[in-house]
DNA sequence: GCCATGTAGATGATGCGTCATCTACTGGTG
DNA sequence: CACCAGTAGATGACGCATCATCTACATGGC
């Protein structure tokens, strides 16, 4: 721990004003979606993964592993999901251990229902107002930095 | 609401790839932080702008203007770090609505040791295999779209 | 001086995220 | 087949974030 490379001037810039932009683009969007459907941005994105299948369902690890999120936090969401109708927990005929999750038609209805508002906002937001070589070098930097994070 | 405009597989996978990003990095940001040094990154935030004033303390509000958050959010946030001792409240003559949040010996001490290890963080996940058109370009882009969320 | 409106800040309820831990089943090795 | 390491998933406790609401003081117009 000790002589630490502190950031430089351009760094420290870039960081305040990443940090910034995030904390602000999430509350935004969350509360967006929220207030016009009732979801949040973590339901929206489990919603959206279910649809990718077209059965609908999912098992729990898969979804996990697609979404990147801590398995308690990831089974926590899932019950309160349930608790809401959105989703319904099924059992698993392969694997005594384990389950599947499948989307309700409400769950079907509220995120069919919310999609184009939230995409609107996210172009709106975010999107408008990047050129093209902004929008790829964004997707550069982040693929970048994910490499490093495994 | 009709016909929305759907982003287009750039923009897809450019988004995709930052929300990824964005919440990986803050996890591990998280768990360094905390693992190492017992504080959270919001925590680090409070104690970063008490100390950017020397006589380290602050009002509410002007905590809250540097931050961006929700007024309850501080609230809330300054009332348990005063329950773990790191800053206090005193009260503020001038305004007799108002308060001052102080931070106390042991937030600094709190800090000071946090900080290089942050910093270390920061760097490694982050800036380490960035070059620096990456850096300015991101500081760009989120200039940009702060400027659209206001 | 009195009232209306605005501003500083706190609080309770409720949903979210993490950590530690638990149960139950699987699948390979002897 | 008995064992044991590993995997799928759930759960309780606790700190965090948001919303709605509340109190108290400030300030400008009459």
């Amino acid at each position: 721990m000790n002589s630490p490379r502190w950031l430089d001037p351009d760094e420290q810039r870039a960081w305040r004003a990443y940090l910034r932009m995030q904390g602000r683009l999430t509350a935004r969007l969350n509360r967006q979606l929220q207030a016009d459907s009732g979801l949040s941005l973590a339901d929206y994105e489990v919603l959206v993964h279910l649809t990718d299948r077209e059965e609908g369902r999912l098992r729990p690890y898969e979804l996990q592993r697609d979404l990147q999120w801590e398995q308690s936090r990831l089974s926590h969401h899932l019950t309160r999901m349930q608790r809401r109708g959105l989703v319904r927990r099924e059992e698993c005929a392969d694997d005594g251990r384990g389950a599947y999750v499948v989307i309700t038609e409400e769950g079907r209805r509220a995120i069919t229902a919310a999609a184009p508002g939230h995409v609107e906002t996210v172009r709106r937001l975010f999107f408008d107002g990047l050129t093209r070589e902004q929008v790829t070098a964004l997707e550069r930097l982040a693929a970048d930095v994910l490499g490093r994070l495994d």
